[in-house]
DNA sequence: CCATACAGTTAACAACTGTTCTCTGGAATT
DNA sequence: AATTCCAGAGAACAGTTGTTAACTGTATGG
């Protein structure tokens, strides 16, 4: 049992990312339960045969990009909904970090946005986990917000549940406008920010 | 140019519904861009080719589901964001119609889901159309309402999508537990109702 | 009554799909 | 140095796909 990779298991992970990569390259213009297992390994330039070396089926590639596209995030939860600075700070921050990831990873956004409620079980069933992971992240996040002392655990979980929703919508809202104009951008940022800072208002108001 | 259907037309009109219908159908375990004419074909007892008579693509098939699932829902808008009544009982209005609505048509509703960040780009447009005819239908809505009196178009508009993804986001969940234990049902019913409350805080308060 | 229009059929096309089995070259282990 | 392991290749399988062309029967309009 060696702690070194070894020029094998290297390789082997180095064809998996690929085969990876090129999925969620095809995925750009159709779904999961229309990808090929030879339209991807031609993609990579691969056998066909050795797709399965890696993943059972494409399902199991699906999992696998889920994993990639949100497992990395939970880290940015936590800054997202910081608990830093006035109400107006927050939420710039929120939507500029938002922005920020749609820029730098579209193709993630759109698969998660794609097969959220896409026709293949496994996968929708990995996405909603790692939704529901979120939301837990935030609501513990929320609960340390001086706002929040008479919040109960089930509306904690509630408005956790509305700002994931909120941040996927938003994210899936900055990836339609990433070609467009820059004033098309900037619109549907201060869209978003008023309809964050709307929720924000209707939980600053909520026990009255 | 009569008036009259005719023996023809109507048969046409028949078995392009029927078409419609087995596409809806084998569209619930998979996503548009991977259904198969032939298949449509198969499951109605009709020759591949005739598919061609009716629509020149699985994508224009497509269109027409979103026209049948969404077109005739304008109606029902009004009266979802209607004016009477104090704002609990618009909410469980409301949060009935959508279950009412889920469960009379889960096949429409699942496919809308689907199909809105879909790989299928004519079909995305037509579904995002849609939804913004529905928003500015909610914003008339709104209008109208004496709470919105000093709220200008643009914020109007803004709150019209939020409801409206909100709208979309509970008939999901609702789907999600169409055939689960009456209490999670009642639980899934609870969380819309409480979001839709935090919103409509949200909205007294939006000029404090 | 007859000519036309046309919904649906049949046959064939090349191209594609997932999956199995057998094989090979080189890294890993002993 | 000899042996085992295993990522990937290659070939073949039975089925599938979208699209074309030429057809048939029947409702429709003159």
């Amino acid at each position: 049992m060696s702690h070194t990779v070894g020029i094998r298991q290297a390789q082997k992970q180095k064809t998996r990312q690929a085969l990876l990569d090129a999925a969620l390259h095809l995925l750009e213009e159709q779904s999961l339960s229309s990808l090929g297992l030879r339209e991807v390994t031609r993609a990579v330039g691969v056998a066909p045969t050795a797709f399965y070396r890696h993943f059972p089926s494409t399902a199991d590639l699906g999992v696998a990009l889920v994993e990639e596209a949100l497992g990395s995030l939970h880290p940015m939860i936590r800054t997202t909904v910081s608990t830093a600075g006035d109400s107006r700070q927050r939420i710039d921050r929120a939507i500029e970090l938002i922005a920020r990831h749609v820029a730098a990873y579209p193709a993630h956004v759109r698969f998660i946005a794609r097969e959220r409620h896409g026709g293949v079980q496994p996968v929708r069933e990995a996405i909603r986990d790692q939704l529901a992971r979120f939301a837990e992240e935030v609501r513990t996040e929320l609960a340390e917000d001086p706002v929040s002392t008479d919040w109960n655990d089930d509306d904690l979980l509630m408005l956790a549940h509305l700002y994931v929703d909120q941040m996927l919508s938003t994210a899936s809202l900055f990836l339609e406008t990433l070609d467009a104009p820059e004033e098309e951008r900037i619109r549907a940022a201060d869209l978003a920010r008023r309809q964050l800072r709307l929720i924000s208002i209707g939980r600053r108001h909520w026990h009255d």
